[in-house]
DNA sequence: GATCTATATTCCTTAAAAGGTATATAGATT
DNA sequence: AATCTATATACCTTTTAAGGAATATAGATC
């Protein structure tokens, strides 16, 4: 049943952080811990337990991991997503993690490349 | 964190069939049961989460124990249970509840009675 | 090739959850 | 009052998760 994983996904602050923040588009390990203020091998784990579980995927760009929603979202996380993004719509901790990752990186656009590399 | 809570009891399969079901109206122990075919203690344990986080209330018909969604649902409760809905739509197990659900109460309207003592 | 950087992994501790068996409880019925 | 019914709770075992400290790794750079 696909649909309990994503729920044990979603069932972690910071993976629903860290999820709230890929919405935006792919983004590495450093800069999750610019956004989200939280020590690096919290970061890592909760990528890793996501990644185990399909939620998202990683590319290597040098030194840096970037990580991403999967390309082809299932209906279920599509709408997961969807509703997450509502819900938080009011909420602080949510709505902080977006601001710091608009400051951080304002020239990202690009879908394969977090920024790193042209950040000091 | 609320949103954190709802995710928690939905990443179980037998709360979201609970939950699922839940959405056709209010419904006793007995008929959970009958409904997802479980044993009584594994269905009363997970109502007994689902009610330590407010995602259901209960109210005592005689012997039995009516369950239902908080009458009062936060906006992200509401959104979360649409969004299982929409999830669940073809989903076999989710729908084999509900047909059951279904065949079993097929009279029960009334919000404060799970059809327990109308039924022989 | 030594070192640096970004990230992952291992090990540990603690806590929480799930499932089952057996038992308790509260109200209804006799 | 004794019993029955529906449901809850206690207890036990096993598994999983979370967080942190320390260490490993892979690629880049000097």
């Amino acid at each position: 049943m696909e649909l309990v994983q994503i729920y044990e996904c979603l069932c972690d602050v910071t993976r629903l952080r860290l999820l709230h923040v890929l919405v935006q588009g792919p983004l590495c390990v450093c800069h999750f811990q610019a956004v989200l203020r939280e020590p690096q091998v919290k970061i890592s784990k909760h990528l890793a337990y996501l990644r185990a579980r399909d939620l998202v995927e990683v590319e290597r760009d040098g030194n840096w991991m970037v990580y991403a929603l999967p390309a082809k979202r299932s209906r279920e996380l599509q709408a997961n997503l969807a509703c997450l993004q509502d819900c938080t719509r009011e909420n602080p901790v949510f709505q902080r993690d977006l601001a710091r990752r608009r400051k951080l990186t304002p020239n990202l656009v690009g879908p394969s490349t977090c920024g790193c590399s042209t950040t000091p």
